[in-house]
DNA sequence: TTCAGTGCAAAAGATTTGCATAAAT
DNA sequence: ATTTATGCAAATCTTTTGCACTGAA
């Protein structure tokens, strides 16, 4: 069983066939999916799932801090289910491709106090923005 | 004369009365406009502006660099047009409101050659996410 | 049994596109 | 005169919503 899956179920989240798919396509370390292909792979095997359900569902994860949603320029949304490792991303402007990247020496500190304008901040995004090899 | 037109105007960019109004709407350095907010202004100066006109527009400017996109989550696209003075962003989960910030001692080093795989690295984008005083 | 989850289809929001017309150089 | 930009309306893509129905606990 995926790790994501059994977190789920460890956190008491009602089981469905259509949640337990969504979480096995989301299983891995280096997923970044669209719902649209999340929709497209979960229904590969469980024909009868909706874009709704996916959504919703993905939604849900986002809510449980399992998943995070990775911004885009107009693109749609990727989805990360390596929540728990911080990393960061690099992205290609030709083709949307995203790759996780760990640049150790560089990691960023926090925002200063004085530089939060009463914000509560809750994380902090970065993303490396190129072409990849194959667009470039 | 706002300083984005001069130097538009500098770099033989057409002119039309279209496109002086967009670019005195982006005129200031902490703008934070999403395309529709844009038309809007703008329309308010010349009220047979069009969507696709600032659309159009707006695609130019950040072709020629002088108008950097701001990715969201969802949200709709928002465009800064202080694209000479590397900034990052603080953005309220809540409203989706931006503000600039510039974490002096905590500026973010180059990716190291060796975590690029082979990217032509462009840019980077910091982004804060959190709750802003009026939404927490 | 009960309540949360699902599917469908329609709606909404953001952005793009095709094409005839208008305006800048 | 020539070339490029504009406006309109329709189309596209992504995501959300309302509601009756199904299935998990």
């Amino acid at each position: 069983m995926s790790d994501l899956l059994r977190r789920l179920r460890g956190r008491g989240w009602r089981m469905t066939s259509q949640r337990r798919v969504v979480a096995e396509v989301l299983d891995g370390d280096h997923v970044h999916l669209t719902a649209d292909e999340v929709h497209l792979r979960a229904a590969a095997r469980l024909p009868e799932i909706s874009r709704a359900t996916v959504y919703n569902t993905l939604g849900e994860l986002v809510a449980l801090g399992e998943v995070v949603e990775v911004s885009t320029v107009g693109r749609a949304k990727r989805y990360d289910p390596n929540a728990r490792n911080p990393h960061q991303h690099l992205v290609c402007s030709g083709c949307g491709t995203v790759r996780d990247v760990h640049p150790g020496g560089n990691a960023l500190g926090d925002l200063p106090e004085e530089e939060r304008f009463g914000f509560a901040v809750g994380s902090v995004e970065i993303t490396y923005r190129g072409l990849c090899p194959g667009c470039a």
